[in-house]
Order: structure tokens, then sequence, then C-alpha cells
DNA sequence: GAGTGGTCTAGACCACTGT
DNA sequence: CAGTGGTCTAGACCACTCC
């Protein structure tokens, strides 16, 4: 036996697709499609809300509910970590980009709204794990949020963590007034004599936390990729651990492999 | 005001945040939650639904609502490209394990259920800009499905599109019932004499569709990682354009990015 | 103030699961 | 079979948006 809500439904979801309803059109009001469909308004709800769950419809307060536009994607590249290895050993002038995120976003850095927060913390099972170190070393941990200016939410979270005693030698890199630090954490690791080898990024998504989904200001549905990256120094050592919270649905990451030639 | 639903939420979440329920356990029933919460039954259902699309539980029909448990990943490495290419030019019995996929997963062939459907189509504008061929052009689409022998659902669907004229001059390309090709898409386009260079992959992450959620069995709220593959031969040339739909729940993507020496 | 989506109720019935 | 989640109703009231 069909269900009434998903009938609804895919009679919404067949007219969004075939075109009948196009990006940015608002969809009858939930008490009209009631009346049309013959069924219940929470009914209806019911079938909106899947909908706004397959991130076709964008249901909004008092306003109304909208077939959802495609957004506008920011591409993460991996070669943006060689990008600031370049840079890491430049004069300060020629890192003033600061990092990666400008390489990426193709921004510069007065388009970007930067917040850093920087805690010490003591390292958890897994970190310690991750680092190679006894659970309880001191961590440095760092978070950042960075805005576009003409936008109010993020388009990531990021938080960082480095092993104290690592970087102590450079007092500057434990003041997280310092940033944005030019020439990004690449810079700051060679300060301290670390060369970074090589990195591995770890990609999964899933649903976000209400927080998440807050801070990122996600409509519902939208999931989250969440990238943990390691940085492995010449040695094999892991000298940072960075935890990205990235908008799925504004968020395209991109990795080059380049491949040996016969 | 406190939404009556959002407090039943907040209160479950805590409790199963703090361990009061493991994985596994199994909620009251509804109409238990219902009257302990002194609020209707839909209101605890509108309770349950968003914990759900966070993927804390998963509610099962007729048996109960269970804090869901993580699931296992398999992980998707892009040193498969390398070490497919490493293969590809290797005597049949030694390519025996096919693709990549066996790689990934530490699993062999008999493991594997592997399911391969043959198309021809004309190509569309975006496959074809990709591609750099004109709109219409003849493309070989090839879908797969790739289940583990002891679960039910495929933990991939691919589809990939080769240029119908670049492999014709080796005519069992276009016959499916060769797959799985020992060797995988490496081989199969060095036997018409093409190099694969370097690969692009495009990560992205959004809602399934309901059909995708069906194939892949995902729990409510679960989203699918979208991965876009591009092979570029050795004169920069398009080969290969595959899009990956991978069940996020169960997926982790490892890129590893070398890095230029000081 | 008019119109929209959001929440909530009380109760009914159905569909699925396991005994 | 009993117990569970799933669907649905009819109507009420609230909160938000925009005119």
């Amino acid at each position: 036996m069909p269900k009434a809500y998903e009938v609804i439904a895919d009679d919404l979801r067949r007219s969004i697709r075939a075109g009948e309803r196009g990006p940015g059109d608002r969809l009858p009001s939930e008490t009209d499609l009631a009346r049309y469909y013959r069924r219940s308004v929470p009914t209806v709800q019911n079938a909106l809300r899947l909908l706004s769950a397959e991130g076709l419809v964008d249901r909004r307060h008092g306003r109304g509910t909208f077939v959802r536009r495609p957004r506008t994607v920011a591409v993460r590249d991996n070669g943006r970590h060689q990008w600031e290895k370049d840079r890491a050993r430049k004069a300060p002038a020629e890192r003033a980009g600061t990092g990666a995120t400008e390489h990426d976003t193709g921004l510069c850095q007065r388009d970007l709204v930067f917040h850093a927060q920087y805690r010490e913390v003591s390292a958890p099972r897994d970190l310690a794990d991750a680092f190679g170190v006894p659970v309880g070393t001191a961590l440095l941990e760092r978070t950042y949020r960075t805005h576009c200016a003409t936008e109010s939410a993020p388009f990531s979270l990021v938080t960082s963590y480095l092993v104290r005693d690592l970087i102590a030698a450079n007092p500057a890199l434990l003041d997280e007034t310092n940033e944005p630090w030019p020439g990004g954490t690449q810079n700051q690791l060679y300060t301290v004599g670390v060369e970074v080898a090589r990195v591995e990024e770890r990609v999964t998504a899933r649903p976000p936390a209400p927080e998440e989904a807050r801070e990122l200001d996600l409509p519902a549905g939208t999931p989250v990729l969440l990238l943990r990256k390691t940085s492995y120094d010449i040695n094999d050592r892991v000298v940072d651990i960075s935890d990205v919270t990235l908008p799925g649905d504004r968020t395209e990451l991109l990795f080059t492999t380049p491949l040996e030639r016969w």
C-alpha cells in the first residue's frame, strides 16, 4: 500500500526533477498542498520533511518551501600542501598571504575573517596513539573559524594539534595573538626545524551534530565532510594532526595523484 | 521557549553521549517515552526522528529504537592507483586479483560479488566537456555494483565512462561478460596503448537519493560520499571518468600527498 | 494583519517483529 | 499473540516574515 506522504513526495520530487519547478521556486503552502492532495497538513509536512532531508527543498519558517539551488562550492586542493611548503622558507613579505586557505579559495587575506584560539590540553587516547606519545602528553590545541567576509557562516571549522614540546623552542608559536601566521603551519614548524615530508588526509561524511549545523549554518539534511589531516616530517614522525569540518554542500575536495611513468 | 521535542532529544542525546546508553542498547518504546516525558507519541517521534537524522539512533520498525554503533569502515586509498598501474603490464596470472578494490578492502576476489553492466550512450554536456569531445560522442557507460559476499548491501556504486572510439581497437573491452577484468581499467586501457599519468578525484557529500539509500541500505540520515575520478593519459587527455557513490558511514577515503624535499 | 511554516494533541489504525 | 514503530487525522495555537 502506497503511503500518502510518499505519494506526495514522489509527485513533488518528479516535478522538481522534470524542471516543472526550477531552483528558487516556491512550492504551494502546506495548507494548499493539503487541500490539493486531500490529505492533512501533518501528512504534507511529512512529505516536505522527506524532500528537505534529501536536499531537494529548503523550508523557511514564515516564508515558504523553496526548491533548493545548488550551492557554489569552495574547492580544497591537495596541491595546497606543496604550495604552502614552497613558501615556508621565504621571507615574511613573500608569505603575506598567510596559509593555504587563500590558495584554495582564490581570495586574499582581506576577504577572509579569521578567528583563532589556543589552548593547552593533555593528549587523549586516540591523539596520543596517532602522535606516538604517552597518553597525557601536553598538546597545543588550536581551533580556527574561517569566514568569508561577505558571508556569515564559516566555511570550515579546524582543530589542529601539535605536541607542545616540539614547538616550545619558539614561544611565539604558543601565542594565539600571532595568528594569522604568515605562511601557515608549515612555516611555523619550519621555525622549530621541522620539515613536512608528506600529508595524509582521511575523509568521511556524516550528519552534522546540532552545534555543527548551527555554526556552519547548514540547512536540514546537509551532511558534513570530516577530514583528518596528518602531517609527517622527514623522519616519518607525526608533527601535526588537524580535524577539519566542512559543509558538504559547499565544499569539493580535489586530490591529484601523479603516477610513475612506464 | 524550549520546544518539547527538542527537550526530549536533548535529554536522550545527553544520555547517549554520557554513555548511560551504550551502542546497541534499545531505548524505551515510544509510548513509554511519551508517558515518561508527559508528551504525545508524535512529539516523541519528532525527537527520535531528529536523533535518527543525526545518526545517533536507528529506528527499526516493529523492533525498537537502538543506539547506533559505529560501522566498520572500508578504506579507499589513493595508493590504489599506482598499485593498479604497476600491475597493468604484468602477465594475466599476476593480475588475477582483478582491480584496485581488492587492494583497498584486503579481500580477495572470492569474497567479493561483482556485477557489471555495459551500455552505449551519447555524451551529455558535462561529460563531453570533461572529455573534450563534442556533445553526442559515443561513450561506453559501465556500471558496477560491488558486494561483500557476507553482506547484502554493496559498498560502492560505480559508473565509469570511456570514449568508445578510444577503446574500440580491442573489441573485448566492449563486452561486459569479460568482467571482472583482471587488472582493472588501467590494464584495459593498456591494451589499447593508453598509459594513465595522473588521477584526479573530486569528493563531495550529500544526502542520498531514495534509490541510493535503497541500494546501499543506508539508515536514515546517512549521507553518501560522491567521488568523481578523472584519469589523464601521458598527453593530458581525459581517458576515463568514473562516478563513485559510497556510503558515508562505512567509507573512509585516504589520500597521501608526498611533498618535495628541501 | 495576512500568510507562511512549526509544534502539538489524543486517539485511531496499520505493519512489522519475535514468541 | 503482544509489543513495537509507522502513518494519519482534524484541528488548535504559535512563531516568523513581509507588507
